[in-house]
Parts: C-alpha cells; structure tokens; sequence
DNA sequence: CTGACTGCAAACGTTTTGCACGGTA
DNA sequence: TACCGTGCAAAACGTTTGCAGTCAG
C-alpha cells in the first residue's frame, strides 16, 4: 500500500485512491486487461469512469511505469515495468505468464544477419501449461 | 511474385478483383496495415469499401493465408503465413523485416523452465536499421 | 444460374475529449 | 489555495453487420 503510493510518486503520478488501485491490480495480477481492470474497479469504487482508467493507463505508459503486452488472437494486457522476459501463454485456459531465458544468443544472431542495432525484444510463446496438459 | 489467383483458390476463397489486389498487395509489401490497404486500394477501385477489406482480411485470417502482426506501439500488419521467422522492426523509419535465425535452444529452455509444451513463438526485435544508423 | 461478394449505411464496441466538480499536495 | 484528477456525457474511432444489387464459378 505504501509501496504503491511511492511508486506512484516516483514516476511523478499524484498518489490518487483510483491510481493506487489501478497500480496494485496491474501488480497483482501481473497481467491485466482494461476490462477486468474496471470490473474489479467497480467493486471498490462503484463510480469510477472508463475514463478514468484510460486517462490513468495512459498517463502511466507515458511515464514508463506500466507497459501495454499485444498478445496475438487476444486483447491486450498491462504489466509493470520491469526486468526483460518472456511471456508464456496457454493455449488452453488463457493465463499469462513471465518467464527469464537468456535470448542474447538469438539477438546477437539476429543484430548479424539483418546489421539492425537491436534495443528491445519482444517475445511472446504460446504452448500448453503444465495445469492444462 | 506469386500466383495470386491460385493462391486464392488454395484457400478456397474465390478470386474476386479485391481479394485478388489485396493479397499482391500483402505479398509486395510484406507487411501492410489496413489503412494503407485501403488507401492504395482506393487507387484501383475508387469505390472499395472499408467494409470489404475487413471482411476479405478476415477470411483470409481464418483460412490461414494471412495473419496479423501486433507490434508494440504500432497498429497492426497483416502478412502472409510462411515459414516461421522474427520481425525486425526499425525505430528510426518504422520498416519492418522478417528475418531467420534459429530459437530452438531458447524455446528448449523456455520450455524446461516453465513445464510449458510450447506450440508457437512469436519474436519482435526493436532497433535501428543500417540505413537509419 | 446461384450462392458468394461487394458497397453502402447503420450499428457497435472501444477509446478519447471537454467540462464542471472535488480532492491532493 | 491552486492544480490536477475524477466522473459524466458526448464525440471520435475502428470494426462489424444487414441488406440489396452484382459477379464468379
């Protein structure tokens, strides 16, 4: 809860009741759709706005708090910002989750075949879960 | 260039003028939003519709010729399925280039550290192009 | 010839905007 | 207190749908 508050200092957000909740959701769930996000909004907050939300989510991209995650054949998700990994999603129940495997290989071989300065990947695999199997 | 009639009948789709241009116009271009679709469609059928564009994109997406990239902070490309490849994508000039490089010791381990049976990978690298550099 | 495709217009769902009120620092 | 954030309503988008006329097979 604190935790939350100073976070949201850090990144220059006024410590808001709705952005607090906003930030520890998207923490909590590690992965978070704006409609689920304003559905589990309401139970606190029966008056929140979409807009609300929108602004919010916005304003938090912008100061490189949160991230939006576009997963093929499904709408996209939030997360926090934080070390590079790689999202695991199944193919079966839908959940999302991070994972770290060393891609330097992949990107080294990459940044020499195509001659690109690579900054950034973005790696998304689908597969089945262990739940699932 | 390819055939693109045959192409399309491949895919049991019949080949109308607008499917027809759409699917060259995939192919030549590699990846193609729809808006740009619809722009340079414009040129050739003055009085295409928005409407058939989409629905034609969705066929061809459910017959498995084309699929739709989500690239961070971008609007979405369409491409055609082929052998599985990375996208590289320039933040300079904002090209997109498919390139091969082997993942299966990433997706290996991906795949041990997360008890996950892994079916799909989907790998987008941000950089700068050798043109932009 | 017949079912599928097209273009148009309207409907829809999602995201953004403008404004008056209320709350944080 | 001075802003900034909120909620509401309306607007702006992007995408989908229904329908009547047209065309590919």
């Amino acid at each position: 809860m604190i935790e939350t508050t100073e976070l949201l200092k850090e990144y220059q957000l006024k410590a808001t009741p709705q952005r607090i909740k906003i930030v520890s959701m998207v923490d909590e769930h590690g992965h978070i759709s704006i409609e689920d996000l304003y559905k589990e909004m309401l139970q606190e907050f029966p008056s929140v706005s979409l807009a609300t939300i929108y602004k919010n989510i916005n304003q938090m991209i912008e100061s490189g708090l949160i991230q939006e995650v576009k997963i093929p054949k499904t709408k996209s998700v939030f997360e926090l910002i934080k070390e590079p990994h790689l999202h695991m999603v199944c193919d079966k129940c839908g959940k999302i989750e991070d994972i770290s495997v060393g891609t330097d290989k992949v990107i080294e071989e990459a940044q020499r075949l195509s001659g690109y300065k690579i900054k950034e990947s973005f790696i998304t695999l689908r597969g089945t879960c262990p739940d699932c199997a």
